[in-house]
DNA sequence: CAATTGTGCGAATAATTGCTCAACAATATA
DNA sequence: TATATTGTTGAGCAATTATTCGCACAATTG
């Protein structure tokens, strides 16, 4: 437990310190522990904990130019707006990695704007890991509206909402939606989405300029069902009627049309447009969400996308 | 030798890949070595020189209290609109550490812009190191005009100018000064800046939008004495005159007042306006251009500065 | 009030990274 | 063509950084 807020804002003040000794400027940990008067191990703690809070970020900036080909020929093959790909590191199990700084990058842009703009954002680790790596910028002018539930299953309100964070970064009104990803019927969702509250950020959404969305795969062991948001039952029966993926909810098959019946009756989403009405970029990477990647593009769901090279790779092949 | 281009260019990419698999895929070198098929040494070089080259840039997104109050007042004393303080590495000799990297986000900021805007630059290693550390933006409709000569003393052009560097990251139009900073004499100066090049630079400069300049110290070895701009006799003369600092050649006394004659008359910089008709950021650090900030500062020659910690505290006391 | 828990600390040690050196290859220069 | 020059490589070694462990301390809990 922390001692109290005062020491430990403190403390996090001492670990950008030590950080910014460490990486800026050019100190070994052991310079560090003399000039802050403390232990070796403790400087080598303070350079850790920032960047596990992630106050240091790396930014890498260079144009692969394997990335910048892979990208072009996306962009020409599936028709997109906007597509970038970034390296990969085929180890690696983070659904995240790399294209988290990309489309953070892109949101930074789009967050520069002068005229206020209204960003939508989706859920999952990409978008979330995506929001975790965008610089605080103060531009209260900007809106930002989730395009699915942020009810956990049980009911409590996800604190760890994108939308609540990339609010806090940018010191500017945020608008989650306050109901479940998947009501227990049709009519539940129908009254839920009836009610004022919700029938504004709909319709806010619905009018963005951007939305930043996941791809969810919906195979053996999809965020859907592990975290509680759909059943086994209800996968099963996804699966079986072709299932292919699912964006903020909604589920598709392989050739990009919407799944009729089942949850997507009882998604309590903002409605997809298909094609989008506003640029539309996926964040999504990694061999388990190839076809679900696929169906979005077949079914033009998505106006971009942000991936990573290997996924690229067989996408292209 | 570089064996030829395309082995150069793909060196930086395995580069910019090694790091990116280092910062931020958190490989270690090892790994890398083994995922790249190249041996550990090879890693580390590829490492090396990607933060060499500055290929990764290192962020750090946090407030430290300390730093935001003595901005505060800073901006309170003198009357800036704009001031950043950054932490201080005590130790180090860079004139440059930590403010670069700030002048380069607020560079940044400025570049986002949607309309087009006119940014002026000064010279020297903090305006240098602060441009290094700008991101590749792709703005084609901003202008960089040069406030200062980039005539080395040989009259070579001076390939290593801030200006020719921000307009190759922006892929925007540049202008620079193709004069040197000090003429041998009054007529010469007046002769160059009567070309018709030169006027239409000047005359960009003076209606810019913003400018970025370092403050020079005239004390015992000041850059422009040590790059050859002016002797050590005019150096001398300059000092006895009671000369304080420079801001792009044109040098002041302690209360920020011109030095009449002297350099002065034949310095083929943009002419200062006192106060400036346009935000214009000092940038600059260190105890040796503490009286050289004090009179800048004392005469209103910048609206804003950017600076570190303990010349901060410095000014303040 | 004692037990529990989480957290930070230093010491020791393991892992990783950086540096120097000698050898060598490619290119430029005489 | 021979010879410098420049830059790259891997090996071994030195320096730096990360991790583990046991302990101490403060806050919470029973």
């Amino acid at each position: 437990m922390p001692r109290n807020s005062e020491t430990e804002s403190s403390r996090i003040d001492d670990a950008a310190r030590a950080a910014w000794l460490y990486y800026i400027a050019d100190n070994t940990q052991d310079e560090i522990a003399g000039k802050m008067g403390i232990s070796r191990q403790s400087a080598q703690r303070l350079v850790a904990l920032a960047t596990r809070k992630r106050l240091v970020k790396f930014r890498l900036d260079h144009p692969i130019a394997r990335c910048m080909d892979l990208a072009q020929r996306l962009r020409d093959r599936y028709g997109l707006d906007f597509c970038e790909v970034t390296l990969a590191d085929p180890t690696s199990e983070d659904p995240a990695l790399g294209i988290a700084q990309v489309a953070a990058a892109e949101m930074e842009r789009c967050l520069k704007a002068e005229e206020p703009i209204v960003m939508a954002l989706g859920t999952g680790k990409e978008i979330r890991g995506a929001v975790d790596q965008v610089s605080p910028i103060y531009c209260p002018h900007h809106k930002f509206v989730s395009l699915v539930g942020s009810l956990a299953p049980d009911g409590s309100a996800n604190f760890n909402d994108p939308i609540t964070r990339i609010g806090d970064l940018t010191q500017a009104p945020r608008h989650p939606l306050a109901v479940p990803v998947v009501a227990t019927t049709k009519d539940e969702r129908d009254t839920l989405c009836a009610q004022k509250p919700i029938r504004i950020n709909i319709t806010m959404a619905q009018s963005a300029d951007v939305a930043f969305v996941g791809i969810g795969e919906l195979n053996e062991a999809p965020p859907l069902l592990t975290d509680g948001f759909i059943t086994r039952q209800e996968l099963d029966d996804l699966t079986a009627a072709g299932s292919a993926g699912e964006i903020i909810g909604w589920a598709y098959d392989d050739q990009g049309i919407l799944i009729s019946g089942q949850t997507n009756d009882r998604v309590a989403s903002v409605p997809l447009r298909q094609p989008p009405q506003y640029p539309t970029i996926g964040v999504a990477r990694g061999p388990n969400k190839l076809r679900a990647i696929r169906g979005a593009l077949a079914g033009r769901w998505i106006t971009g996308l942000i991936t990573d090279e290997t996924t690229a790779d067989v996408l292209l092949s």
